[in-house]
DNA sequence: CGCGTCCTTGAACCGCGTCAAGCCAGGTGG
DNA sequence: CCACCTGGCTTGACGCGGTTCAAGGACGCG
């Protein structure tokens, strides 16, 4: 395993442990607190990150200053992308609670990439299953009503934060607007669903927090737009 | 250059010569016509699809059968992804015109991408590129009026269909209904879009056909979601 | 205790989805 | 050759859902 970062999920374990070496001796491995940009949108590509620990939202604003979030990463996640030439950001990336966040320079990253193929396997395999997530989000985007959008982003986000991998519940700690900015409305609206929810039993609302307390159950209420989940 | 297919944008090209050879006797190189079912949503992976020549839509739809065009694809893009184990496409392709297309089945596939680090590499920047197409996506959805979700889809569509690289305009034999499933809407208001569009003599209806004569000008219609485009 | 922040709820406006009618072009058959 | 039909496009009217604005409440903090 990885000598500085000893993380498991960390795809860089699959690099040899020579390469592994490399890699730490070029990387820098800062703690991110709460809160804090990684990369800006339009800064210059320098290489790329490897969430070890925290969570991260990957965000996309337009000229108002009005943020949407298109994405959010937990350990083991990939950050940005190799840039061959020079590149710059569509998007932004912010941590939503204290991080350890692996950098790796391009050409550092370019290398390993041609000498352990196992590595950019896993890392071919990770970007594809992102794809996909992200293309079933377009659909959802494109056809769900203010309901289901939350109930999504509620499962959405209960994927990132959930603990035990066969819990049905989780406590979400984001706030409305956090919230809205995931899926694509306003605080306002995401308080109104949360309400009747609550009102169902679906949920509990505890000093701001979210309890989701069966996650079968919120699936099943969106379950037309049948693979939205499972892939 | 790949024996079978000869074409150069294939990124199977990036494999060694013995490899070619081995993935191509695996392989089937089938046409298409218009409007075929490639892989269909909910049927087994068994490999993946090179697009050699001609366009595809991925689709997903609900159990309404309402269907969204989450991607466009063309020569060189690929379709599906890698299995390890059993699973099940969430999406589905079908071609929008006569097409030739390049399977190859999981297994070849895996071993290939182990063994040809470049070809591996070239198809994680495929990958990791189409994410950020798509996560650009997510947030235009997020934010943009029906004009604009029109003109974004215009442009996507100017992306896939375009002839020359320096070229200004563009055009799209698409009907209503199709550009309103790649956007997210209905007929009705990409009709309405495209009158107002003509009367502003930014683009020209002929017998159906969307002439776009200016694809810089729309672009600048859409410039306050600034990064939008160029990634 | 007062202030600020976030949440909640209500009310008003308006954009968009839906329905419906009319138009146009192409294809078919008498 | 023309009448008819069909399918896609266009345009108008209407109603709903969601955004926006505003006010009041809950809570934490200095």
């Amino acid at each position: 395993m990885c000598i500085l970062c000893q993380n498991p999920k960390c795809l860089i374990n699959h690099c040899t442990p020579e390469w592994q070496q490399k890699i730490i001796g070029s990387g820098r491995m800062p703690v991110y607190p709460k809160g804090q940009n990684i990369f800006m949108e339009g800064s210059l590509v320098m290489g790329a990150y490897f969430v070890l620990k925290g969570k991260v939202k990957i965000i996309s604003s337009n000229l108002n200053g009005k943020a949407q979030t298109v994405r959010l990463a937990k350990e083991g996640h990939i950050l940005g992308h190799t840039a061959i030439g020079p590149e710059k950001y569509c998007v932004g990336a912010v941590t939503l609670e204290d991080s350890e966040i692996c950098f790796v320079d391009n050409q550092t990253l370019q290398e390993a990439f041609l000498e352990n193929p196992k590595f950019t396997f896993e890392v071919m395999q990770f970007y594809s299953k992102e794809l996909r997530k992200s293309e079933i989000r377009t659909k959802c985007f494109a056809m769900m009503n203010n309901e289901e959008k939350v109930i999504l982003g509620l499962l959405y986000i209960a994927d990132t934060y959930i603990k035990e991998v066969e819990a049905n519940f989780v406590t979400i700690n984001l706030n409305r607007q956090e919230i809205a900015q995931i899926i694509g409305t306003n605080p306002e609206q995401v308080s109104r669903v949360l309400t009747t929810l609550k009102k169902d039993r679906l949920i509990d609302l505890k000093e701001r927090a979210i309890i989701v307390k069966d996650i079968t159950a919120l699936k099943e209420l969106i379950s037309q737009y049948c693979f939205a989940l499972e892939c």
